[in-house]
DNA sequence: AATTTCCTACTACGCTCGTAGTACTACAGC
DNA sequence: GCTGTAGTACTACGAGCGTAGTAGGAAATT
């Protein structure tokens, strides 16, 4: 039911004003969101609204105005959506997609440097902890 | 036009068929697509009319039928998808997706031995190559 | 030549999305 | 008390998607 892999980007962009805000109102989430070109109020009303039906969001009353709020969280919509990626484009292997970032300029060598520490720290914990 | 980040998972399955098999039938795709459930004739062919009339895909007849073929190859594609993702859920930061897939459990220890390779790689690479 | 088989073209249908208008309600200020 | 202002509910509409049926032609088979 509640499968984040299948948010949009529009979608995602309102939870992503969600989780960086806590509980807040249409207005705010409009207010929140970076758009060149703004929606409607009622465009990010309806938006809400679907997707609290959907279970995405949850809401509460707050006098007159509802304050929306994710149900899922960031962390699981990212793990969700990198499968789905990982299922469609990399042979469901997430080490490919990695392997694939590693090859892209973008990935700087400051970035390499972060992540050869990661690599490190990983090996750490590794071995501290479930061996 | 051409933007192959908008795909779905059914289009790019139909595309990861065309990829490892090269030009082909209706027929073919079908039989290439590995799905519980069977999608109809008449169904895959809608999907690679709807892919061809985008761009995505090409087409030449030969006979009475057509061979379709991918337009847009695999490594654009999942850059598309890549950027699409980072930009959704990573800050529009690459590197922020490495770290993510880093912490994550399903990149193993023989992974991380890859990884590390791949980054001493490019290191001497990025030495020899463009300074 | 008639039939079956394979393929294409066209049409359709229910669904979700992005987008927003309208109508109604409730509080805020004059 | 009347008039913004802001919020909710409901409705709508075009587009693309997943899904597939039907019609019609051409090639293979009998």
């Amino acid at each position: 039911m509640t499968d984040t892999s299948q948010l949009t980007s529009l979608q995602l962009a309102v939870l992503r004003v969600l989780w960086d805000g806590g509980d807040m109102g249409v207005g705010e989430v409009l207010a929140g969101l970076q758009l060149e070109r703004p929606l409607a109020f009622t465009t990010v009303s309806t938006l809400l609204t679907r997707l609290e039906k959907r279970g995405i969001l949850g809401r509460r009353k707050q006098g007159r105005q509802y304050l929306y709020f994710a149900k899922v969280g960031r962390e699981l919509a990212r793990r969700e959506k990198v499968d789905e990626l990982a299922k469609d484009l990399f042979d469901g292997e997430v080490s490919h997609l990695v392997q694939h970032l590693l090859s892209r300029e973008e990935v700087g060598d400051g970035d390499l440097e972060r992540i050869k520490q990661m690599i490190a720290a990983r090996e750490a914990s590794d071995q501290g902890g479930q061996a």
